[in-house]
DNA sequence: CTCCAGGGATGAT
DNA sequence: ATCATCCATGGA
């Protein structure tokens, strides 16, 4: 709209965002930090690609994202919100330089450079890891959207982009309170493609809409403790629990341990080991992966499923009979 | 310890 | 088009 008689430089345009027109947006330093990988790594399901950024909630805000070089560009008044949310305060070089020396960690760590934990609303956290149970990456940000659309309020993110004609404004919609799905029914819930895990997120729901588990109060609790309080409520056993401590509690130790974890682990750490039991494999890993665990976890668990979709089926069938572990 | 329900996307055929 | 595979929790 704004006219400036061509003179306006191209590389002007390209510095506001390729925006038409320009969206307002903050400019917050993120060194060390690859937003895309760490969208796309497990932890969080309702961020959505949009243009060269992606459209999402933090809380009950709703923010554009989009990385350029070791810069963020935000949705203007976010900018503390989103270095928050994705824990640009973390020291990563320190932390990676934590992990074991070994082939896998080397491999890992080179692969996921830059990577980081985000720091996960509660609530919406620990709701979305109990959805997740028995599901694929793919099939949560299912659950998550319609949960969200369903139960949450929506927001709208002024995104229209210069050559972007089919993503204009952009609606997103937060995660509902544990108030709002404590007043629905199961059967609205499985509506959402939940299948069995309407129930236990009900009963979790209620159980924090009664007061009865309070999230924030958790906070003081220690990492036992902490993991076996999560663990009484309905739907959440050990692996999400630790999910929920590393990604909301920020308890950087906790290792989720899913099939992908323990496949990766079991073939580099214990090869042809029949005979190893979870608690023996929890031992390992909490002597070996050390203070910052949770996210060397985090890398091997990226590194590992980002290695096996790329590998196209002749090589996954050829790998999978490798290691086939079934004893007959 | 073992076995198994559960359900929808995804990939193989 | 059908068929097999992926998966965490909780209960038998």
């Amino acid at each position: 709209m704004l006219k400036f008689g061509g003179l306006w430089p191209r590389r002007l345009n390209i510095a506001l965002g390729e925006l038409d027109p320009p969206m307002k947006l903050t400019k917050i330093p993120a060194p060390d930090f690859d937003l895309e990988k760490t969208l796309d790594s497990g932890q969080v399901f309702h961020w959505v690609k949009t243009g060269h950024g992606f459209c999402g909630t933090i809380g009950d805000r709703a923010a554009y994202v989009e990385q350029r070089g070791n810069e963020l560009l935000v949705t203007r008044g976010c900018g503390e919100l989103v270095a928050n949310y994705f824990a640009l305060d973390h020291p990563l070089a320190n932390i990676c330089r934590s992990f074991p020396r070994d082939p896998l960690m080397d491999a890992a760590r080179r692969f996921c450079r830059g990577l980081r934990i985000i720091r996960q609303p509660k609530w919406e956290c620990l709701a979305t890891f109990i959805c997740s149970s028995m599901k694929q990456v793919a099939h949560i940000r299912q659950i998550s959207r319609k949960l969200r659309e369903h139960f949450g309020n929506a927001r709208n993110i002024d995104s229209r982009k210069g050559g972007f004609a089919g993503a204009n404004s952009h609606e997103v919609f937060t995660f509902p309170s544990a108030e709002r799905l404590a007043q629905s029914s199961e059967k609205e819930l499985r509506e959402c493609a939940l299948g069995y895990r309407a129930k236990n997120l009900l009963a979790t729901a209620r159980l924090i809409a009664k007061g009865e588990a309070d999230l924030a109060k958790m906070s003081a609790l220690s990492d036992i403790d902490l993991q076996e309080v999560l663990c009484q409520m309905p739907g959440v056993g050990a692996k999400v629990a630790n999910c929920v401590m590393l990604f909301a509690y920020q308890r950087l130790r906790a290792f989720p341990i899913d099939v992908w974890i323990e496949r990766v682990l079991r073939q580099n750490y214990f090869p042809r080991m029949r005979k190893l039991n979870a608690a023996r494999l929890r031992m390992f890993t909490e002597k070996y992966f050390g203070e910052h665990g949770g996210y060397a976890q985090q890398y091997l668990f990226h590194f590992a499923r980002m290695s096996a979709s790329k590998g196209k089926s002749r090589n996954r069938i050829r790998e999978r009979a490798n290691l086939s572990p079934h004893p007959a």
